[in-house]
DNA sequence: GCCCAGTACCTGCCAATGTCAAGTAGTGGT
DNA sequence: ACCACTACTTGACATTGGCAGGTACTGGGC
């Protein structure tokens, strides 16, 4: 079972993981991928990824610069600007005020379901 | 700041809060949209709840009947199907994957921002 | 010398889904 | 008559993730 992820519930949170990842340390496009499937997001692809970076970089939450690479093209380094650390804490508060709500609707008991023992 | 959530992360968890206000008790869609608004999901509108809900009934887990109102227009009430309660259950696993995994990316340690003080 | 694999980036087209705005209708009060 | 509340529906729109393909640089095998 590798625990699919439903593509939609990644919606709005791929830039919050983003800004976390790069607040932890500068990082390029094609590592941060690696480093978000190793976090167990393992079918985040470059084709989310690189667009999102652009948004973050076209609404001023990162800056970028490009270092030579010994084993390929230029990677195009990314780094959070104060604005980029703003937006992680107001994004963290967020998503922790967004799933609390979430899970308090989960957690409310059910009525016996028809049965249907899976 | 009405500490509005952000749109996306609504997106994929709809239908499961959906799924569970229905099962809790069968309900019509005009009901539905003030259970959520009344759980804190201030900013949820018909014109979300009403599609969402038709994507349920087209996906086969809810039922629908029509029962006249006292107050107005007959009321579309929905009702889990058992496929609905897999797909409820099903989606509360992936949902608490999901938040797992973010959360633990969100819980690494992070460096000091640059002094903002904000 | 050539081709291929790995690294690294970008882009366009598409699908899903929430927002906004508006429209249709039934009921009852003034 | 008009208006407010209930109740459902729909269409145009924006965002954003998936997929597929394309560009380009490096180094190794043949």
């Amino acid at each position: 079972m590798t625990a699919s992820h439903d593509p939609q519930l990644l919606k709005g949170v791929l830039s919050l993981l983003l800004l976390h990842l790069l607040a932890e340390r500068e990082s390029y496009g094609y590592e941060v991928v690696q480093r978000l499937q190793e976090a167990g997001f393992t079918d985040v692809l470059e084709g989310s990824v690189y667009p999102a970076l652009t948004r973050l970089e076209r609404d001023g939450r990162v800056t970028t610069r490009l270092v030579p690479s010994p084993s390929g093209p230029a990677r195009k380094y990314y780094r959070l600007t104060p604005a980029g650390w703003q937006a992680l804490r107001a994004g963290s508060a967020t998503w922790t005020r967004h799933t609390a709500t979430v899970n308090a609707v989960l957690a409310r008991p059910l009525p016996a379901a028809p049965d249907e023992e899976n």
